[in-house]
DNA sequence: GACTTTACTTGCAAATTGCAAGTATAAGAT
DNA sequence: ATCTTATACTTGCAATTTGCAAGTAAAGTC
């Protein structure tokens, strides 16, 4: 139990290094954060700024300035909703469905290669385990919608 | 298969969420990164600058400021080798301490938290799994020594 | 003893941050 | 209807953090 934090120190920091280095992809670089908001875009519906701000966990400012960001860099479209004129809903342009793919192929393969040095059994136990926790870790309620 | 990358990123974002805001101890704030650094240097017996960027995987140059802004903090200690002048070595002082152990309680209230809500058979499943898994991000060797 | 490598630091310019203060729209109160 | 308050987002600004290039100083190599 005491060693707990450190594994999970340690497989949170091989993912983090993972996505680090996955981010250039065609002739457009993206930091780890700017990736994080690009898989989050594509996830959620048309989300709103505040929702993807918040899921991320970080201030709306420096959010802001980041899609200002991935605008510029033509993978992010942001569009005044028509329901209420303060919000601007978020999605991916072409491009940025490429890019965000491209990515998310890296990671595939990395987990890929991962659960290749385990058996059938394992690998269902192992994914059944991280929902298990990633549940647990909703329930305490700590952070991220 | 597919989710096992959102499932990571969930758990990835959470305990690094915590570690976030768990980072102020007496008088003293250190920021995410600094609070991996005092970590590390706790773990690792009398490391060198570099053992300790390399494990973080930080440029060695942001390291050093950061290392410099510890010290000056009153938390590390940095002598040179006696072996190899050129190396010098880190250690927590007793404050530097009080403080790693003060957010390893933190981070330790937290796992509690998390393991309460699960029976005794998952949650040794889900260290197993978590041991296992991250045994398997070694053999592939993407980062961290 | 001259060359190379290694461990670490500093200069600098760029990027990233958060707070405070702004604009603009919406919702609620009278 | 309008006055106030709340919400969604942006901008100014000053501080922090970043990485590269260039530095110092000590080992190691030939």
């Amino acid at each position: 139990m005491e060693d707990v934090r450190h594994v999970l120190q340690l497989i949170t920091r091989r993912f983090g290094f993972l996505n680090k280095n996955c981010c250039s992809v065609g002739g457009v670089d993206v930091s780890l954060i700017q990736s994080h908001i690009l898989y989050e875009i594509d996830r959620q519906h048309h989300p709103s700024m505040q929702q993807i701000a918040e899921t991320l966990g970080m201030d709306i400012t420096t959010f802001s300035r980041q899609v200002q960001s991935l605008i510029r860099k033509k993978l992010v479209k942001k569009s005044p909703s028509d329901q209420d004129r303060r919000v601007y809903i978020l999605e991916l342009t072409t491009e940025g469905k490429f890019v965000a793919a491209a990515i998310e192929q890296q990671v595939q393969d990395y987990l890929t290669q991962i659960f290749f040095h385990m058996n059938e059994f394992e690998k269902e136990t192992v994914i059944r385990s991280l929902k298990l926790l990633n549940a647990s870790m909703e329930k305490t309620g700590v952070c991220c919608s």
